[in-house]
DNA sequence: TTAGTTGTTCTCAGCATGAGTAATTCTGTT
DNA sequence: AACAGAATTACTCATGCTGAGAACAACTAA
């Protein structure tokens, strides 16, 4: 058997094929209503003046998880350990690296999902300017295969919605049923039962804990001041809160 | 703005940072009603002894689809598109690329999820003679990070059981009931009431479908001759055959 | 004040589930 | 050849969850 020198030996060797990995990442957040993804202008070749998810090459010292949340600090124009962005969720996707998905050379590209409050839109005249949110029905014809990412991103949050509390990830510390209903409304595209989701999201354990607050006014349209809650301890839903099986296709 | 050959020497610098993206695989198997997964006793250093999932290095050539896809089939012995190989059903797991799981390099990890029915013990004396199936329960203390790894495997999927009809790809092409509740009951380590079973497999639309024929005996220790089903064409389950709560955990 | 909207709570029928029982058909053994 | 044990399949029944609709009160905008 040969010593573990002449196995390192080969190893770099090897290791000299020219390829890259980077993060990209599907951030969502909701604005007036409507779902929204983050996307960059991209300035440089290939590509050049198309919409891309934001990302980057991940750094020697740092994990793809590190990578995904500086890179996305980055783009949003938010320090990293700054208010809001200690809030958002974020997780991995998955790893894309077909040949040929990146003209220049060989690139394993890490997908992740994050999930944000109402964020500011990133600061004009920073690093981020170039970075907005748009709707994800606007999002098309992006960069690379970043449309098949988007996609699946899609499908992940959609589904992510079902069992576990992840919706709490896109509303305030504090929200009423009706935020989070519309937080779900947003992301599945449907609308629903407001008696029905309300009576759910209260007798599922774990899932929202009551503040005793109340909110200082109603809806802008009328209506009772409703209740505020917070997010629960629990980290999947029992029992689910599934869609309907024509959405789910 | 710099065009784009100025662009592709930028990158080429950047790239020679010596970095690996390998593939791991955890093959799941169901032998004599017991989980098993596929390991190969490691030769070389490091970890020389220990054992690991199977996996290999990405060509350049290929996806990391194609990757895992040619990774199992060495260490099973089995050629692609040879008969067992093809019933195989791969998916992408996650990607594991924390800064030192690896001590020779940066190494970046595409970890698949392979389930597979009932496969001939690894050929003696082929490339693939240190590949072994294993219950899971013996599986422990893997080389490098594979110990996570299985286990996010395992957790995947136990949950993918739920709401897929990916059960039958653990089973020949034609089955009966009983060993489709076979495979939950040996995933999910827990007896499932066989009527229950019998008559949730039924009504789901798409689940399976009835050949018509009926096994030529009964089972070892008695019983009537079981009729025999295929799997269905649903790609999900509808409503889902949930675990028990306690069970999620 | 009025009209319209919303939060919240109920009711009710339908469906799915968990648990138990029973008829029937096998296998292995006496 | 008979028997005991076991497995498939089909039931029943009580319980709980769901979707749909209705009711009521609290509130905003006009």
């Amino acid at each position: 058997m040969p010593n573990e020198s002449e196995f390192l030996a080969e190893y770099d060797a090897r290791s000299y094929a020219p390829v890259a990995v980077t993060v990209d990442v599907v951030a969502l957040t909701i604005r007036d209503g409507q779902l929204c993804v983050l996307l960059v202008e991209r300035a440089e070749h290939p590509f050049a003046g198309r919409r891309a998810l934001p990302g980057g090459f991940v750094r020697v010292d740092e994990g793809p998880d590190e990578a995904a949340l500086r890179e996305l600090g980055e783009e949003t124009g938010l320090r990293p350990g700054e208010g809001a962005l200690q809030r958002v969720h974020l997780e991995q996707l998955r790893t894309y690296g077909k040949p040929g998905r990146d003209p220049r050379m060989r690139v394993f590209s890490i997908a992740y999902l994050a999930f944000a409050p109402e964020l500011p839109d990133p600061r004009a005249g920073s690093d981020a300017s170039d970075a907005l949110w748009v709707p994800i029905a606007s999002a098309r014809k992006l960069a690379f295969d970043h449309d098949t990412i988007l996609a699946d991103g899609l499908d992940r949050a959609r589904s992510k919605l079902e069992y576990t509390p992840l919706a709490t990830a896109f509303v305030d510390d504090e929200f009423t049923i009706a935020e989070l209903r519309q937080v779900y409304a947003a992301v599945w595209g449907e609308d629903l039962h407001a008696g029905n989701f309300h009576r759910k999201v209260l007798s599922v354990p774990g899932f929202v804990e009551s503040t005793g607050h109340t909110a200082a006014r109603g809806g802008e349209r009328g209506g009772p001041k409703p209740k505020l809650y917070r997010a629960g301890d629990a980290k999947l839903l029992h029992p689910a809160l599934l869609r309907r099986e024509d959405d789910v296709r």
